[in-house]
DNA sequence: AGCCGCCCAAGAGTTACTTCA
DNA sequence: ATTGAAGTAACTCTTGGGCGG
């Protein structure tokens, strides 16, 4: 399937050096992921046995496991080894596993696409998996999307279609915000590693990223401009208040200047 | 040492799509 | 069923830093 092309094609370095340097990294890689997913693991353990309780949307189960590289060729059945870790158990049926969690599964040649819809709707009504929002056909296969050979790589430039916007699922988010709660940046090698772990392409975890790091600092202005704000009225006030005083210091000054006697006996 | 061109990453701004009331 | 607003994935463009020639 994809992702082992995407990991190929992503820094623009062709096959063999970069399958190689794969190997030599994937190690790394899984420690990366490792560390990564480590703050993410702890807080779900301890949602599931302490706190809250509340449940809420299947646990994940352990996110570490297998981090199986396949081989561009893997067999449908192989795909398993992709899903994320958690995955429902209920959902590991091949086909609705792969529909599920693979929001960059290169879609169905357009021709087909309306017999594979009856398939579809058999499934979650998640966008990503509707006919009609079929991701871009011959879509970047393997995660192509050419993970800018030069940080400029768009869907329109690879198929030339227009972009399609795929939801990621809740399981997805959350890893990526647990992951942007430890860092807010991803260095190249952190990038893969979570979109392998997540099944995305490397392109769409570095989207994520930038998005989420403009939505922090729109929230931050926002914080920040109501800070101000108070303080802005705060002053006004307080400036209010002076005056008031100034003034009528200035009358009690201006009686003083007609009337002496009677301030001194106001003073005393 | 200074300049230039290239590459890359990140931010800003925008567009397109989804979801929900 | 329709619609508008909000949220967000993905895009383009710009900027700035690092590096080699």
């Amino acid at each position: 399937m994809e992702l082992g092309l995407s990991l190929r094609v992503g820094y623009g370095r062709g096959g063999e050096e970069v399958e190689r340097e794969e190997e030599e990294e994937e190690e790394e890689e899984e420690e990366v992921v490792r560390v990564m997913s480590k703050g993410f693991r702890e807080r779900e353990e301890r949602e599931r046995s302490g706190g809250g309780g509340g449940g809420g949307g299947g646990g994940y189960g352990d996110p570490l496991v297998s981090l199986s590289l396949l081989p561009p060729s893997a067999s449908p059945k192989s795909l398993l080894g992709f899903l994320p870790p958690w995955a429902p158990l209920e959902t590991r049926n091949v086909d609705v596993a792969i529909q599920r969690f693979d929001v960059n599964r290169p879609p169905p040649p357009p021709p087909l696409l309306l017999e594979e819809t009856e398939e579809g709707t058999a499934m979650s009504p998640s966008p990503n998996n509707s006919a009609v929002s079929a991701p871009k056909p011959g879509g970047s296969p393997a995660g192509g999307d050419g993970e800018r050979a030069g940080s400029k790589g768009s869907d329109e430039d690879e198929n030339g279609l227009g972009r399609k916007k795929l939801r990621l699922s809740k399981e997805q988010s959350a890893f990526l915000e647990e992951s942007f709660k430890e860092h807010n940046t991803l260095n190249p090698k952190q990038k893969l590693a979570l979109a392998k772990q997540l099944n995305l392409r490397p392109r769409q975890v570095e989207v994520w990223f930038q998005n989420r790091r403009a939505r922090t600092k729109l929230k931050q202005t926002e914080v920040d401009c109501e800070y101000l704000k108070r303080c802005c009225e705060t002053l006004t006030e307080e400036n209010r208040r002076l005056q008031r005083e100034v003034a009528e210091l200035r009358a009690l000054k201006a009686a003083a200047a007609a009337h002496p006697f009677v301030l001194r006996r106001f003073v005393l």
